[in-house]
DNA sequence: TTGAAAGCGATACCAT
DNA sequence: ATGGTATCGCTTTCAA
């Protein structure tokens, strides 16, 4: 693979004017500017992002850590982050991490050693104190989908507290009062956040939930199946589901259905995210919006901001789910129960 | 941010000590070990990728080039690679490309400055030629979901006329004789050649498609929808159709069962992709299985083996598609028609 | 076992 | 407008 010397040999200038002409640099004539085109054009002269980085200190990527592609919620939050990156001309470094701190920590670190100065992580199990440790070496790290206090400039996060709720009112306004929570057994905050918003919304109005009723399995299309299974075991009657995510509860619907329950006729059921899927599946999905791609943005564009200076500060970064209310819930038919 | 200087001087050995206890090299003292670890903990030295790479000519990133990560398809794709990457130690490096020939180019080319030496690309506009003429330069370079034949043992791809056979026959064993097509309006030689292989398929049986019944647009769950109007605006009887995708199968059902038409009751409907969604959607998609996350693996390992040795020769990098029979359709209900 | 020094491919400052 | 050269952070002979 040629270099720049190569090119300044054959059209015979000095490298620095190569270089000038790369980096469309001021002062150089226009002769020798097209003659330096035309060799590296012949050549097929590519710069080395590699040499470049190092000797200014900018390698023009945004990194990004995340747990996995396939999981249509982060594929957006991927995409987000993408679209800032191409706008500003960088390259997207991805590094996936499995949920647990040990692969979260080098994760990171392979970013850190790509001197990846601007990076959006998604880190669920990395403690507080670490992360602010990195953050306190890192000045172009935000954290995404977690608050912490001491980098409150610094965490794009939603309002999980406030989904909970949100999701309770509705199904109480639906005159449910029976109610199954399907939650994720991932050792993380947001599904107990969740549910902590939604018990204490159902607590203003008097209603409460039979412990019996929650169950917690994989956050997937398959844990969203086994949990109705094991909800359906326990022959408990229920006239409404909360799900963790949109995922699980098409997964959900889906035993239902298979069992003979017709949602929303016979059980109402509320995911959270919503994913594109969730307008399409059958039934339509009523739940949550997260604002995940506008979030991600929002994330890389406050990165790249911090990179630049340390101490610029924002605000508003958190985020508020919306209710969208589609097919899959409806008001109690009191005949049934 | 300190470096392998800082590192020797604190610890007071030579650079070239400090690199080998780095690169766990041979040859160094027990002693000398530990303290130039300990000062590399103290101090939090990272190696510095980008000069590494530029002196053993090694990124350890592994280049992948795709349209858009939100589509799952897509998405999975980047996972094969991922886990591939993850395997080797390597990193993913990701650029993204509308579909068009400049943008391909260019995220090609964004790689080749990073030095990437292992790539997985998939692109639908760049001529032949102009592929040709870059996998010349750079050897380990993959096409995935295209087939060139001068770079045979190059390309990993899908049997795309087949699957539209398969399509076919199952369509023909159900007893289907009025076939509508929603085909993809993006121009790329996939839509056709599914198209082909279909119509041939139909044409061995004697039964045609009347071409008022194929209609393209977006490859997306947005695209089935309106396909799927433009279909029922025809007012012409069908009691299948064959969709280019899954996700435009989805969509299409959602705008058919919003008309009052019951799939697979009155119409039966079959995909292409197999992506996860197919199982969960409801009805659960009949489709055509496109391994794309093997093929995915498959063409990294394959462009990890040709970087090392351009001579390299495999075969079989042609997959076959699969029916996958769910419940989006069945048998021609003689009633009806 | 350890160190000195020559690059890797670019940029940028200082001359000219 | 152009050229010379130090430098970025690291690896890798070659000596000692």
């Amino acid at each position: 693979m040629s270099t720049i010397k190569d090119v300044a040999r054959i059209a015979e200038v000095s490298l620095a004017t190569v270089s000038r002409v790369v980096n469309n640099g001021p002062k150089v004539g226009q002769k020798t500017r097209e003659k330096v085109l035309k060799v590296m054009a012949d050549i097929g002269y590519t710069p080395n992002a590699n040499a470049r980085a190092l000797v200014t200190k900018k390698n023009m990527t945004i990194g990004v850590v995340l747990p996995d592609l396939t999981e249509p919620f982060f594929a957006s939050l991927a995409h987000g982050v993408e679209q800032i990156a191409r706008d500003k001309k960088m390259q997207l470094l991805l590094s996936t991490s499995l949920v647990d701190a040990q692969s979260e920590r080098q994760a990171i670190n392979l970013l850190r050693e790509r001197r990846c100065d601007v990076m959006v992580v998604q880190s669920k199990k990395l403690t507080d104190e670490e992360l602010i440790q990195l953050a306190a070496q890192i000045s172009g790290l935000v954290i995404i989908n977690r608050y912490i206090e001491p980098l409150a400039n610094r965490c794009i996060w939603l309002d999980n507290l406030q989904g909970g709720r949100l999701a309770a009112q509705h199904l109480l306004s639906l005159n449910h009062q029976h109610i199954a929570c399907i939650s994720s057994r991932v050792d993380i905050d947001d599904p107990q956040q969740r549910l902590s918003g939604f018990t204490q919304e159902l607590a203003t109005k008097g209603c409460t939930i039979n412990p019996e009723l929650i169950v917690s399995t994989a956050p997937t299309l398959q844990g969203g199946e086994l949990a109705a299974q094991q909800l359906l075991a326990k022959r408990i009657p229920f006239s409404a589901v909360f799900v963790y995510n949109d995922a699980m509860a098409i997964g959900a619907i889906s035993t239902l259905e298979d069992n003979g329950y017709r949602v929303p006729q016979d059980i109402s059921v509320i995911g959270f995210d919503d994913v594109l899927l969730a307008r399409y599946a059958r039934p339509k999905l009523t739940t949550l919006n997260y604002p995940i791609e506008k979030m991600a943005k929002r994330a890389a564009l406050l990165a790249l901001t911090l990179a630049e200076d340390a101490c610029a500060s924002t605000n508003d970064l958190k985020y508020i789910p919306t209710l969208v209310a589609r097919e899959s819930t409806q008001s109690l038919n009191k005949i049934r129960k």
